[in-house]
DNA sequence: ATCCTAAATAAAAACGTTTTTATAATTATC
DNA sequence: GATAATTATAAAAACGTTTTTATTTAGGAT
């Protein structure tokens, strides 16, 4: 059997297909005897309707659409998982597309299968976005700042957050500190470093004294970095380390173990993202904690202010706390 | 701005919307010269296709489907990201629906979004599945086994699993056992438990000297479960517990060090699935590991062969691996 | 030139809906 | 008991595409 239409339900309840579509929509001008004919026809044969033609014609899709080139790791179904629950609050049902490549990707967004998006991918540059907005289709980034007609954003506070971490270990007494550095091109880890550069200053110290390692956001990346560090003698090593990542700060301590020492006793290790290993690792690790289920609760909220208000867009700045654990202590 | 339609299209290149389409979708009868004229008339409006319209009049989606009731946890996304890969692939779209209700899912797994579907859901029952066999949508189940025209699925073989894992810990010397449960209704819960109950019966020992616990799938429960039942003086305590997932196995370990016991030395502990933390936990947990990177890419396998062969589908079970660590010991 | 064929383009139909407009049926008013 | 007003239903248009069918144009052969 055939999926049915509404032409077939139509058909069976004896009645037009405008009548049908009334009936199932609850506009409520059709007689209550005719209406459970239609009902019944419509039970009969299974029928449920086409999106496809429902959404092309209404011009709404009652969609949220989340972009973004991956969902790997803790941050992402933490951050989806909130989206879900406010997109479901406010009547809007959730559609979580990963696309492939840019070309892809972009016939997605611009391809109205969504009301508006909530960005995540990093593939999606300004000119991408001037296309969005040209299009009036509303969207709220989440990996970096923007604004312009409708369009917003909602990032952490990557700076200030590096800055208070790096300040804390200052605080504890570490004169001589490591940054473990992540992508080149990445919004965050241009942040952090700037943020930790920045509190290092202030403290009166110099930047010279500092050491940056590479450690890619990966655990083995960090680990080789830092193990290949230790291994060379310093005069006057390093008695900390900022991690751009709780995976880094991860391999880190590894590396800081395999070498025979001890953290925090001998090493005050420090990560970013309070993923969910953090509290479960050996040691339990410092880290700044990101308030990614208020981030995924604005961006509905932004969304759908764009979506029904039509206003210009908006970038909003969200702190992150300090979690102190086990993995940083005094010098 | 608004959206350009292939008609606006059309007009400025001076030729009519078929040749448009023709051009635009690499149908091989239209004249260089003009097609140069469509595509610089298309790049100058931004024009992109509307999904809606094209997915109507095709009749197909080129979309993969993923629905689920929740991305939370280490299981999906790494389900998810392969079964993304394999899409891409064979050049299939990927689109994960969050549902969050029955009717909501319902009317988008039936609403033509998508060519076929990967099911994830709970709420999805027998009933369910007819309607989807009947309207001829190809799905693939992924947490219970299922076969009948149009549908297959793919699950792990955690009786077998479960028994494998008893068979160890009855190896290691452990007499008495205790199995820390899930959820009543799920399948998982109960293949496990009865190969549990079949190991222990093939042992020639008896169920009555093992102990059944709430875990319920959470580590809160398990710590619960385990403390009050370590506080209750037993002559004959059990050595050892069967956790049904990591998550309560970790609940577990924390309990029995909360009471001043050791891991593995007093009690060894054993759980379900692998996730991330288990090998990052101190002690590093002992586990049974789905070889879920393999059920996503032979989801889209099999899905893709419903797809193109309009074949009757079939049941596959695949069989997991005990990841041997640090939370078991002889007794 | 005339006709034929092939190539290129255009026109129209179709996909499954909702929405707008038109018609039919019922009820109310006098 | 006719007419107006209301209510219920039907018909037609529209959404933006692709696809099928029709028409025009160009190029050879006669």
């Amino acid at each position: 059997m055939k999926k049915a239409t509404i032409k077939d339900v139509a058909q069976l309840a004896k009645v037009s297909i405008s009548t049908v579509s009334n009936a199932l929509n609850g506009v409520n001008v059709v007689k209550p005897q005719t209406k459970a004919r239609i009902l019944s026809a419509a039970h009969q044969l299974n029928y449920s309707p086409n999106l496809m033609g429902k959404q092309l014609r209404s011009g709404q899709t009652n969609m949220i659409g989340v972009f973004t080139d991956s969902v790997a790791g803790p941050y992402f179904y933490q951050l989806i998982e909130t989206i879900s629950q406010a997109a479901a609050a406010k009547n809007y049902g959730l559609s979580v597309t990963l696309a492939n490549n840019h070309t892809a990707l972009m016939n997605s967004l611009l391809g109205n299968t969504c009301d508006g998006a909530i960005i995540f991918d990093h593939r999606v540059d300004d000119r991408d976005l001037e296309h969005l907005a040209g299009q009036e289709i509303p969207a709220v980034m989440l990996d970096r700042p923007v604004s312009g007609d409708h369009l917003s954003s909602i990032v952490f506070d990557s700076f200030n957050e590096s800055y208070l971490a790096t300040q804390y270990l200052l605080q504890l007494g570490h004169q001589r500190i490591g940054y473990l550095a992540g992508y080149d091109n990445n919004r965050d880890n241009h942040e952090r470093f700037t943020g930790f550069q920045r509190a290092i200053l202030s403290a009166g110290l110099s930047l010279e004294d500092m050491v940056v390692l590479k450690g890619l956001f990966e655990e083995q990346a960090a680990y080789d970095a830092v193990k290949t560090y230790l291994a060379t003698e310093t005069a006057q090593p390093v008695t900390a380390f900022l991690a751009g990542n709780d995976l880094s700060a991860i391999g880190a301590i590894k590396a800081i173990q395999a070498a025979g020492h001890q953290v925090p006793k001998d090493y005050s290790v420090i990560g970013f993202d309070d993923i969910e290993i953090a509290s479960y690792f050996d040691p339990t690790l410092t880290t700044i904690r990101n308030p990614i289920a208020k981030q995924g609760q604005l961006a509905v909220t932004e969304l759908i202010r764009l979506l029904t208000t039509k206003q210009w867009g908006q970038q909003q700045v969200l702190p992150g706390d300090l979690k102190i654990r086990a993995s940083t202590g005094k010098r």
